[in-house]
DNA sequence: CTAATTGCAAAAGATTTGCACGAAC
DNA sequence: GTTCGTGCAAATCTTTTGCAATTAG
């Protein structure tokens, strides 16, 4: 069963077939697909799902806070439904592969107030760049 | 005078007065433009150059590692000619606007074996999240 | 002179929008 | 019943590509 799913209700979400199609999709870990890989496998569910809806409905999770917009070099958005676990990424920087990764014992510094340009300081995004195995051997 | 330019003819980048023009635009600090406004303002100075070749030059830069990407949340990458110096990003959430800041006195622990998945991992980037003086104002 | 670069215009890829219809509550 | 969500198709924005004309070295 999906935890996202559940968090939605809870929040009172108003179910459709399509948006619980796309919260089961994302659901788990390690898991940051594009729109356009949301809503192939959302097809193979309910196969009249429209990209438009996912698109809607992946914007609303976002705003909900509930899923995270990870943006990558690449051209398209990736999106990560584990928003509640404070993690990382770790990203190919040749075949874009994503892994989440959880931050170091060391606990990151915040900004002193010289470099903060008159910023108010909400949080702090961390990417590793690096080679996955499978890149490695190819 | 523009030290990336410096830099380029240093390295025997064949030069053009399309290519001069962006790395001019591009030289600076906090200079973070996307591919359009590097566009628009090197026609300003030349007024034939076309998109194509401000694309195509941007690759190349960022190739030859004289310039970075930056992905941000919005649909266009921006390019940071500040390639030389390390540095992170504060990003305003609201504006987009991005500044450059300088890793504090921190080293940033590299990943642990336990969460590298297998990857090599080869840089770090950090970016902080936060509101700038100008939107929190409005 | 030769190979590399440019501009154009068209294509491709990603995302957004307007609106009539249909479904949730 | 009312409000909100959906699908469609067209629009928009960003980036890439093919190719003939041009230019740097």
């Amino acid at each position: 069963m999906s935890d996202l799913l559940e968090r939605l209700r809870g929040r009172g979400w108003r179910m459709t077939a399509q948006r619980r199609v796309v919260a089961e999709v994302l659901d788990g870990e390690h898991v940051h697909l594009t729109a356009d890989e949301v809503h192939a496998r959302a097809v193979g569910r309910l196969p009249e799902i429209s990209r438009a809806t996912v698109y809607n409905t992946l914007g609303e999770l976002v705003t909900l806070g509930e899923v995270l917009e990870v943006s990558t070099d690449r051209r398209a958005k990736r999106y990560d439904p584990n928003a509640h676990q404070p993690h990382h990424h770790l990203v190919c920087a040749r075949c874009g592969a994503i892994r989440d990764v959880h931050p170091t014992g060391n606990p990151l510094t915040s900004l002193p107030d010289s470099e903060r340009f008159g910023f108010t300081v909400e949080g702090v995004e961390v990417t590793y760049k690096g080679i996955c195995p499978n890149c490695a051997t190819a």
